[in-house]
DNA sequence: GCGATCAGCGGCACG
DNA sequence: CGTGCCGTTGATCGC
């Protein structure tokens, strides 16, 4: 069943093991063959297979299966866990809570590889680069990336509809919205640039341009926006440490082309 | 730093059970005090802190902190692992890929709480009740909850623009266009909806009506499919077991009121 | 393979 | 709190 390493406790230990580490603010790792159930937002079970279930001290629960990288079941930081080693010797592990609104997994193990618990100290934030934040700033301080002339106006401007990634306003003084993708853009950015345009058009009631801005467009959301009037400019961009826009080179020798 | 369970591996039998496990297609759960830098899509990195880091035998690769449900940082199924133990004893896993482009995660030990591998056999799938598909089935069966006299045309119909949930033919003839939400509907709904409608009129060239029926809906949300002359349906439904829609009963009795 | 969409999306930031 | 939206989104399904 498992390799050498294991403790195989029963269902008693186990309890005592998780109810102490619950009370002590230690992490829970628990694998064994157990079946699932779960009933909330939506429902849930699965018959009887090995996993690997982590109960974090936050509250936040876990079912791993052996394959891919999302967990089957889950409930979030929060969530009430409940443990009972019914008469039968099984271990049953619950975990409950109630925004948004009450959900509860139940774990039911037949038989316990091992647990283990073990107090997990963390207090580092990660830093991630090449968000598309981050390409939204590199963007405001030079945006003749996306065409010559183009004066940043605001960023993360506030619609009733929406956030605006970048305002601005091109050489003739047109207000130009940009919207920006980290990655391909497809059918969702469309309709999100083509939703802002509208709405700044109808409120300023004065022409409005729109440019989606990303590394690769799909050819129904190119056309879409083109049916629109609005324009795709390609972005490129390397993240390599930080992020930085590259193919900035070859619009300062078209502005040179002048 | 950790409770009671622990193995304190060095670096060298770690490594030696990692190279095993992955040899053998174990599973394998470390928890130590690391740092991770990870560059591909994006690049992020973190200062040391103690983390939970699994591999699964299909190249999953998740580092967890203490807190929250989602992973800090992670590699999906096809990653290839790499285990070296330093010079100086400290142990650096790696994972690789290629798709969708090339991505590396490094974790660097500075000490090991344990490492333990073991099978995990689990043919066993989920099965999911009161996803968005499901209600569309129900819904297809009786498209009364909507409107009385509704008739259903096709479900999933293809359109260039994305995939309509139901079409459906009012009591006047008219061509409806029915998107379904599980939870409330905001501006990417509407926008899906109202997408929907206006290619299939100019397809049709001909009325279509456009129905977005959802448990609740976001205000803006409303007044923007409002002003495209869409409609609002309230969909109540409940997942016990199965899911169901309920609110059937009002639309019967109004069904009678005629 | 790309493309589009759903997801018990999770998480965050803003009003 | 809700609303909106990004995410290394992941996962699925259809083309």
């Amino acid at each position: 069943m498992d390799s050498g390493h294991s403790n195989h406790p029963d269902a008693v230990s186990a309890k005592k093991e998780i109810d102490s580490a619950l009370s002590q603010g230690r992490m829970v790792i628990a694998v064994g063959n157990c079946t699932v159930r779960y009933e909330g937002r939506a429902a849930s079970k699965i018959s009887a297979g090995d996993r690997v279930v982590v109960i974090k001290s936050d509250g936040t629960f876990l079912v791993h299966q052996s394959r891919k990288m999302a967990a089957i079941n889950y409930q979030g930081p929060g969530a009430k866990v409940h443990c009972v080693a019914s008469p039968q010797g099984k271990l049953c592990i619950t975990a409950e809570r109630k925004k948004p609104m009450h959900e509860k997994i139940e774990v039911e193990f037949s038989s316990i590889m091992f647990i283990h618990s073990f107090h997990v100290r963390d207090d580092a934030e990660i830093k991630v680069m090449g968000t598309e934040r981050e390409l939204s700033n590199l963007l405001m301080a030079d945006l003749s990336v996306i065409e010559s002339g183009l004066v940043p106006l605001q960023q993360e401007s506030g619609l009733a509809k929406g956030m605006i990634d970048i305002l601005a306003e091109d050489r003739e003084g047109n207000i130009v919205v940009v919207e920006l993708k980290r990655r391909t853009a497809g059918l969702a950015a469309a309709s999100q640039l083509i939703r802002y345009v509208q709405e700044l058009q109808k409120r300023k009631n004065r022409k409005v341009r729109g440019i989606l801005c990303s590394p690769e467009i799909s050819p129904n959301a190119k056309s879409f926006i083109e049916k629109e009037g609005c324009e795709w400019r390609k972005l490129d961009y390397k993240v390599e440490g930080e992020a930085r826009i590259t193919g900035l080179q070859k619009k300062q020798r078209s502005l040179g082309d002048y």
